[in-house]
RNA sequence: GGGCGAUUAGCUCAGCUGGCUAGAGCGCUUCGUUUACACCGAAGAUGUCGGGGGUUCGAAUCCCUCAUCGCCCACCA
């Protein structure tokens, strides 16, 4: 035997994966059916984590799958530049080199990080590798190569001629830390233990006050007027007055507004800040109030403010602010106060609204065609709650602000006139700072596009649009796999951008995964430490382990803990194929058989069936990526079927031809999920063509066997389950079998007395042994009485059990109603049961008064 | 506030369009070292399918309701 008792993956993988690139595997088939996915980018930056091992075992699964039914199947490998999240990360590096990004230009940066994410390049890679994803690497692509760049500026300009693209001064969620803007997605609301402030406003003429609430007191610097609800018969009077603003001494007018103000809450009077809130500034709007910016880009206090809160930040301005308030008798109360407050999902920095001017696509004409394509079904989405979702999601969407202020992304291919601000060109010359066009000078904008403006272009660009072979042969993509926690920022998108560059919609499905959390189903995070290392668990348990281990019991979109049993489960199941593979080639010394394949024993014709039922059982779980389902049917018939009975019986009756030829269909059908040690054995074992792989052979198409001769061997184990049962209970190692002829026993003769352990096997026309009276076959266990008394208790506990489903049946049956209505082929299933039913508790009731008169 | 999901064996979870006596893995009990495998084999125990109501011949599955726990979205000063 040459082979190892314990595979150890750790020994082959690597060599597996080199002999796959090697042998171009995973280049698309010229011919076929063709199936399509592109690798949602993982930051080129992130090292290998539980999640991503998920992600990838899903799509790779789905990926093998298809190969292995023969199409062509193409699966693009990439990465993300994943802009401000890289960005943040070697901010951290040059932080501890006491460094800071202020320290470089824009284009020195920029070229850092470049370098930085070069150095992890071969690292990334390595994580598809050693998960063993069948990408093809030749078609890699990164979210800034220049056919991504260009694509997004061909958008980019597209959207700009078509009158989609505009420039607005909005407010934008900014990050004072960070230095830069995000979209409403990104900004994190978290319950923050703050205060209400009543503030005293007095009236300009001296007749009396409004007091308005506000839990951002220092805002009030930038008021531009006090609202009121039109119908709040408390400030009828005050309509069209105006109040001065404490500390400021401006005067700004009470409005009144219907669709803002609460009249409930608070005073029902609010002072409104155009310039820092969202709700103010859509107000302001409304009533064309001013905008007052009191708080700069890097926090602090700017020069609209009383020179006293200058350069203060936030917090110290809102200290002060209050003091002075009360000093100066402004102050009416102070109550605590929880309530919602955005923070900056890096840093955690509290987000300011501030005012910004941003380029922002008018996403209505992007969103129609999208709600179109998806209320007509022609994406399906798994699981189908999803799209209902995404559906909601898009009729409320609001337009997109594109404009980021990193270094590590895009730039935005757009220039102002120098000498008109209003003046903004299109030029792509992004790499110049000042350009000259007929004689006017324009001066880029410093600002990248937002990671998903480009990103979302992933289906199509990846391939090659709009000329590429295999944008014509692979678009629309087959599957889109990603995490639930991108559905609205990425998934939408690419469905809008790709309806409105190619026309087309870009993938026709769309799974979403859940979260892989913690063991003890909270969320993984580094700072609690209870973060699963997936190079640890692939170097203990191999890769296969934790691919089947990480999908085994999972459903889409359902978020699971990690749990250690299932891989320690699947490195089991691993190296039960392994065991398996050693004792055939035991038996064939290690040279595949070429021989005939033709069932000729029961046990033959019954692996066959079973065989015949996975493989194709399997398939069609997979075709609607129901992965957790596919894998445990595979696991219960390698180990249930094929392992414990069909091996097993082949010890008694040799098949070896069939047996090799199964083994080696089994390989097939368990490769999506356990590519290595599939293709480990099958390398091992060497088919009849040497140079075949397991992960390009096809997809079995098995011819049943005889269905009589099947089910002779289901009696077959039927019975020696129950002589097992029964030499158990009375406490027999051994026994004698006697049995009326059948050839379901005499052709299986050597195959029961080995599994049952018999130390013999005879053919009788009466015994006065123990009935087996589970079975349809006369068959006794050769005791006499008293050894059989040691069964009583058994057989009394079939009785009741047989006896309950009996009159269960019958009650059944006896009910008209469900004669009337209740499908004929389930009322004759019944009535078998029925007849079943009834021959087993006569045998049982037969036994009972046979041994036991007195029961 | 709105939306979605979950609640099934000691643990982690399957159970698709309603139909065999509700399953898996782990754990547990008992037995076993037959030359593929102790990362093994054999036999077994454990469930009022969260509570209540309804539809149906029939409900873990469909509907209503309550409870508990999650997630997402919005965010009222």
């Amino acid at each position: 035997m040459n082979l190892p008792k314990v595979y150890e993956p750790s020994k082959y993988e690597a060599d597996i994966y080199a002999l796959w690139e090697k042998s171009q595997a995973f280049q698309p088939r010229k011919a076929g059916k063709s199936f399509s996915v592109v690798v949602p980018p993982p930051n080129a930056n992130a090292n290998l984590h539980i999640g991503f091992a998920l992600t990838m075992t899903l799509q790779d699964i789905a990926v093998r799958y298809h190969r292995l039914k023969g199409e062509s199947v193409l699966f693009v490998p990439g990465a993300d530049h994943a802009g401000f999240e890289t960005q943040a990360v070697y901010e951290k590096h040059l932080a501890k080199e006491g460094k800071s990004r202020f320290d470089f230009t824009r284009e020195e940066l920029y070229k850092r990080i470049w370098d930085f994410v070069a150095l992890n390049r071969k690292n990334f890679e390595d994580q598809f590798r050693s998960l063993g994803g069948s990408v093809d690497w030749t078609r890699f692509t990164f979210t800034l190569d220049e056919k991504v760049v260009n694509r997004a500026y061909a958008t980019f300009k597209k959207m700009w001629d078509e009158g989609l693209i505009y420039r607005g001064e909005r407010l934008v969620n900014y990050c004072t830390f960070h230095g830069t803007a995000f979209a409403d997605i990104e900004v994190e609301y978290k319950e923050d233990r703050g205060q209400l402030w009543q503030l005293r406003y007095p009236l300009t003429d001296g007749n009396g006050e409004i007091i308005v609430a506000t839990t951002r007191p220092e805002t009030m610097l930038g008021d531009t007027a006090v609202a009121v609800h039109a119908d709040d018969p408390r400030y009828s009077d005050f309509h069209g007055k105006t109040v001065t603003l404490p500390l400021v001494g401006r005067e700004i007018p009470i409005i009144t507004d219907t669709e803002f103000v609460d009249p409930a809450f608070g005073t029902g009077a609010v002072k409104i800040t155009p310039a820092h809130d969202p709700n103010d500034f859509a107000l302001g709007e409304r009533h064309a109030l001013p905008l007052i910016t009191v708080i700069d880009y890097d926090g602090k206090m700017n020069a609209e403010v009383p020179a006293e809160y200058r350069g203060m930040t936030v917090e110290e301005a809102r200290k002060q602010i209050v003091k002075d308030l009360e000093e100066q008798g402004y102050l009416v109360k102070v109550e605590d106060y929880t309530h919602n407050v955005g923070h900056c999902y890096k840093c955690g920095t509290v987000i300011q609204p501030l005012l910004r001017d941003q380029w922002f696509v008018d996403m209505q004409p992007l969103a129609k065609p999208a709600l179109k394509a998806l209320e007509a079904d022609k994406i399906t989405f798994y699981p189908e709650a999803k799209k209902e979702q995404l559906i909601n999601y898009l009729k409320n969407l609001r337009d997109w602000n594109i404009s980021r202020q990193n270094a590590w992304g895009i730039p935005i291919p757009a220039f102002q006139n120098v000498n008109n601000r209003d003046d903004w060109i299109y030029d792509e010359r992004v790499d110049q700072e000042i350009i000259e066009v007929d004689g006017e000078i324009y001066r880029r904008d410093s600002d990248v596009f937002d990671t998903w403006f480009s990103s979302s272009s992933w289906p199509y660009v990846t391939l090659g649009y709009p000329d590429n072979e295999d944008f014509k042969q692979f678009y629309p993509l087959s599957l889109m796999e990603t995490g639930g926690e991108i559905l609205y920022p990425w998934v939408s998108r690419m469905i809008m951008l790709g309806l409105y560059v190619t026309g087309e919609i870009p993938f026709t499905s769309v799974y979403i995964h859940g979260y892989v959390m913690a063991e003890d189903g909270s969320k993984m995070s580094k700072s609690i430490g209870n973060v699963i290392n997936a190079p640890e668990v692939i170097e203990q348990y191999g890769a296969d382990a934790l691919r089947m281990g990480i999908i085994a019991g999972r459903a889409a979109a359902v978020n699971r803990g990690y749990d250690p049993r299932k891989v320690e489960d699947a490195r089991n199941f691993a190296n039960k194929l392994w065991n398996i593979a050693r004792y055939i080639e035991s038996k064939t010394n290690g040279t595949a058989q070429r021989g005939r394949v033709e069932p000729e024993t029961d046990a033959d014709h019954w692996i066959l069936s079973k065989l015949q039922q996975t493989a194709d059982s399997v398939a069609a779980d997979l075709e609607i990526y129901r992965f957790a389902e596919a894998y445990d049917r595979v696991y219960h018939f390698v180990w249930d079927d094929f392992a414990d009975w069909y091996l097993e019986a082949s010890k008694a009756q040799e098949n070896i031809p069939l047996l090799t030829r199964t083994l080696q269909h089994i390989l097939t059908i368990t490769h999506p999920f356990a590519p290595f040690v599939t293709e480990t054995i099958w390398q091992t074992l060497k088919w009849d063509d040497e140079t075949s792989l397991a992960a390009t052979s096809l997809w079995p198409v098995i011819k049943p066997g005889d269905a009589e001769r099947a089910n002779a061997f289901e009696k077959v184990k039927q019975l020696v389950g129950e002589i097992r049962t029964a030499m158990k209970n009375i406490g027999l190692s051994t026994g004698v079998i006697e049995y009326r002829p059948a050839s379901a026993i005499s052709d299986n003769a050597e195959i029961i007395k080995r599994m049952a352990k018999l130390s013999d096997l005879t053919e009788v026309e009466v015994s006065d042994g123990l009935k087996l009276t589970g079975s349809s076959l006369d068959a006794w266990l050769a005791i006499d009485a008293d050894t059989a008394k040691e069964y009583l208790e058994a057989l009394q506990k079939k009785l009741q059990s047989e006896q309950t489903a009996f009159e269960r049946l019958k009650a059944r049956l006896t009910n008209k109603r469900y004669i009337d209505n209740a499908p004929e082929a389930v009322v004759a299933q019944t009535k078998q049961q029925l007849a079943e039913t009834e021959a087993r508790l006569a045998s049982i009731q037969n036994e009972i008064a046979r041994f036991f008169p007195n029961n």
